[in-house]
DNA sequence: TAGATCCCTATACCATCGTATAGGTCTGCC
DNA sequence: GGCAGACCTATACGATGGTATAGGGATCTA
């Protein structure tokens, strides 16, 4: 039966996963509310299979903690679990050497499935992150696009078609053009394929 | 009990991954050898719940069978699984829309649980790719485009329409055209950003 | 409470793009 | 001469792209 501690601050988040891993998978899950705490705990246990460490919480600053983590623990695999993250911050995370990012978007079952692969060896990052939440991205270099004609542009950028952009996204294709024609406004030319190319050359996708 | 209809031109591939999901599993799979065959089986059948193409197979000319596959049946759930697969490829898959994108280094267990993955309404792509396997770019190297398609395909490049394109070379905009639709083929691209893109990207102007 | 901003949707219209079919001219080559 | 290939044009049609207008809802801030 594989061990399994959770570090949230959270209570209720940390609590109820725990739980939940516990009854309706038959893992063994135990928690802690910080970072220090949870290392602490650790000590005293022959093996932890998996750590999962929320990213926002007393002691992570940034990604130290998770380096700590991995570094006082090579054989516990580490993943980390935030409810507002950005494909910037799961890609730095999984650069760093965690084993998993786990948006809290994600559904219970999908968790289970994520933590099997972890587990299993893989490692495991959610292809999109919801669309509800993601973290204010640092860029933006002149032009300020909203978030969503920025990942309208990212699209935009690998030629897809409103269609296909609007279908990723999860929202409707006239929404899709009217993205597409604020952020050709923004930038300051007139068809897809020059944003396309702008953006490129500014770095912007 | 889900569906699975797995279609891929290598028979050993194909069929021992058909028989391990059904046996290890419980899974109902199916098996095609092409993609057009794995269309016409789909039209008998209620509901198949998850359609597993191969990259590189008779019929999927480049993603266009991906994308005819999930304009035919929306329902349906259409993954990649590819043996040679670069990063680029799985996420211009995953960018077109497929639900999932599978390596052929992937353990079986692993085959499983990206399964459940995406069954369970999640999009599946392996962070890493075992950095053994990196496919050779779809190039054509010296891409054989005529006079006039390259001076067309230079103009494209800065995202000129096609009127401005036909007014600069002092052609017919229908002529324009053409030489649009023949470059798009001979570059294997759908549109004429995706073109402009790849001509940046290989220096083709 | 009232703006401001962003996000989403809807309907409609016109422009542009991409495809298909069917021709024509020219050049170079067997 | 016949053939192939590159180039040009024409008409037509469906798909896609971009604009305009008009809303509703959510969040944040003054």
């Amino acid at each position: 039966m594989p061990n399994i501690l959770i570090a949230d601050d959270h209570d209720l988040v940390r609590d109820t996963i725990a739980a939940y891993l516990e009854t309706v998978e038959g893992f063994k899950a135990m928690t802690s509310p910080t970072l220090q705490t949870a290392l602490e705990k650790m000590e005293g246990i022959d093996t932890v299979d998996l750590l999962i460490l929320d990213y926002h919480m007393p002691g992570m600053n940034g990604l130290e903690g998770l380096t700590q983590a991995l570094k006082s623990y090579p054989a516990t695999k580490v993943a980390l679990i935030s409810g507002v993250a950005s494909r910037e911050a799961a890609n730095g995370a999984m650069a760093r050497g965690a084993h998993g990012f786990i948006p809290k978007s994600l559904s219970p079952s999908s968790l289970v499935n994520a933590i099997r692969f972890i587990l299993s060896g893989e490692r495991y990052m959610p292809f999109d992150f919801g669309a509800s939440q993601i973290a204010a991205a640092p860029s933006d270099g002149g032009s300020n696009l909203s978030e969503r004609e920025m990942q309208t542009l990212e699209q935009l950028c690998i030629g897809l078609s409103n269609k296909e952009i609007a279908r990723n996204l999860g929202i409707q294709e006239v929404t899709v053009k009217l993205h597409v024609k604020n952020l050709l406004a923004k930038l300051g030319v007139s068809n897809r394929t020059q944003a396309a190319l702008l953006a490129k050359e500014r770095h912007l996708c």
